[in-house]
DNA sequence: GAATGTAGTGCAAACGTTTGATACTGTCCA
DNA sequence: TGGACAGTATCAAACGTTTGCACTACATTC
């Protein structure tokens, strides 16, 4: 900050053009105040200091920031670095700017991070929180707060739902012969991952097929690799993963196992990111992540003018089933000789 | 901020413990300086009232934050991303928080962000920045800095050198009879892109070998993959690219042209992030993304008592090749019937 | 020609801290 | 008994803004 040089101040500005500290003040905040000629002159003699407004001071006085705070589990997963760089280019565009946080998937580090956050932004984004209800409630009071891809009563919640996507995965896959399905969990604590989970177990269900939930594993490619054998011993035809991340790494671990998908084994993602990295593409299911980005900051921009109702809390975008190639028919029954 | 709810403030604990707003503050930041029971008592009531100390009142009295800046080029880079979480475990460490933001590989708007960041944080951490040498020696002069994988004399750079293992890896390729290279370049703005550049050219033509760089794409898997037609073009049978994202890019594209790696090509990349994600695993170059996050950030926070000297302003950290799939001898060159 | 209105500008308080200077209270020693 | 000296605690100024209020000067109205 200063200390390093003296920054120039309005009182430098107010000196260097003959006018008072307030008038250069409004010069900036509240030019219809002013003569346009003393505007012109104050902002000239500005620009030639290179003076700018100190933003810690103008926090201090006004009592809210032009910085908003971005929560994230894990910045290294795509689908919140590709949020992430969505919602700042979008706060940019209106002269915000963001703090992003990583918490590593840990609720203690989100909690700290959250709580010192909020005393230096005007508001923050938790993505796929793993706080408790309580602890969001409470930091609610403190400070405006968006959720993404999780709900939470009474405070505001954006999230893609891909409840009729899955659906519509499931009902393919039954349609294609599969009747052994599984479904590879991701983080425990996620609210996402609950309702794929659901959404998926009662699809299933509902078409008369099997499915088994496999143990859950770190949320990552290398988790995704491991599970591979688990997997196999399974006997399931088609895989559903619970992001992309971890349907990549499922694939690389099917085939240092002589698996080949979709020929042996179908498996699916979820978010659309990464998915067409790998080989063969994977079909997953959009999480529209530059979309939630940009409406996580301008509702957390919002005036808070609108009503309060329930339903005016929950925003929704829908996710849809993107088809590549890790879906087929399952491999026709070899009978093994008896 | 606040606006939302009433923070307790300094006066507030003051009032409630029956001392002074001085008082309380020492029993934060100077407790030495009062009697332990005092301390204790203050403490208590602080606690009780759930209070903690306004951080941008406290930036504004005392000229320095808690918070550095650190800025990318493209956080979705996985080598971006490991720095950035390495970077702000390290600072969470030391009570330090971190302002991450992202230029999308634009150097005006990383200038933008930059004087942005250099009012409201005590540093800022440049990575692969894209700014003029001229603009970041101005901003050096207005805040303390440490230049990652970028070396600008007279400011605090801290970079990876790979020399070393990149003369390694031209010796091996040639070992094995490559006569072709081929290096795909990063982003031509790209301090880091010279250096390799420069490593491997040299090299190739220590050994009597030919090297052609190919025309720069974007540096992303999917301008990676959209060379492979180039790459074939070029008859070159080994490609060493900027980075592992351009090399996994790479290696589907030229699958796509039913080349197989590395038995028709062999293909290295740099950083040794993605590099074990695809298939086969990419022969790479560590980049020390986790140590360099922690170096920058230790620097940044030291006390600038050091000398000054030329030699003391670049710290350096090597790299060394990590051999995986992706590397064997050349084809044998099918004669072709005349 | 006095009263009123209005546009432009300045004064000073406030935001929540930190911190050097200062005042208070004992204790100890001469 | 008085003075010196710690050890504690308080006072008040400062950081760089914003902003309600007051003030000036001039134009307009009666």
């Amino acid at each position: 900050m200063r200390k390093h040089a003296g920054h120039t101040t309005l009182k430098d500005v107010a000196e260097a053009a003959g006018v008072s500290i307030s008038t250069v003040s409004r010069a900036f905040s509240n030019p219809e105040r002013l003569s346009p000629a003393t505007v012109q002159h104050v902002k000239e003699v500005a620009a030639r200091l290179r003076f700018s407004v100190n933003p810690v001071a103008k926090a201090l006085i006004t009592g809210t920031s032009s910085n908003i705070g971005l929560v994230v589990p894990d910045i290294s997963n795509p689908y919140m670095s590709t949020l992430l760089k969505a919602a700042q280019a979008h706060s940019r565009g209106r002269g915000i700017g963001v703090f992003a946080a990583d918490t590593d998937e840990n609720a203690s580090t989100e909690r700290e991070v959250c709580d010192q956050l909020a005393k230096q932004t005007r508001g923050l984004v938790l993505c796929s929180s793993r706080m408790s209800v309580t602890h969001i409630r409470e930091l609610a009071e403190l400070i405006p707060l968006v959720l993404v891809n999780r709900v939470v009563k009474g405070v505001p919640s954006l999230y893609s739902d891909s409840t009729a996507a899955l659906y519509e995965l499931v009902d393919e896959l039954v349609d294609l012969g599969h009747r052994h399905l599984a479904y590879m969990p991701g983080p425990v604590q996620s609210w996402t991952n609950k309702q794929r989970s659901r959404a998926i177990s009662k699809r299933v269900a509902a078409r008369g097929a099997e499915l088994v939930t496999l143990a859950s594993t770190s949320p990552s490619y290398a988790g995704g690799r491991a599970a591979a054998p688990q997997v196999l011993e399974s006997g399931a035809t088609a895989v559903m993963a619970f992001d992309d991340v971890l349907a990549s790494g499922l694939v690389e671990g099917l085939r240092r196992l002589d698996c080949s998908v979709p020929r042996d084994i179908s498996v699916t993602g979820h978010d659309d990111v990464l998915a067409e990295l790998v080989y063969p593409g994977i079909t997953t299911v959009t999480g529209q992540s530059v979309r939630i980005g940009r409406l996580a900051v301008d509702w957390l921009l919002e005036d808070p003018i609108g009503d309060d109702s329930e339903s005016a809390l929950t925003r929704v975008v829908e996710g849809r089933v993107i088809r590549r190639g890790s879906v087929a028919a399952p491999p026709s029954p070899v009978s093994s000789p008896p």
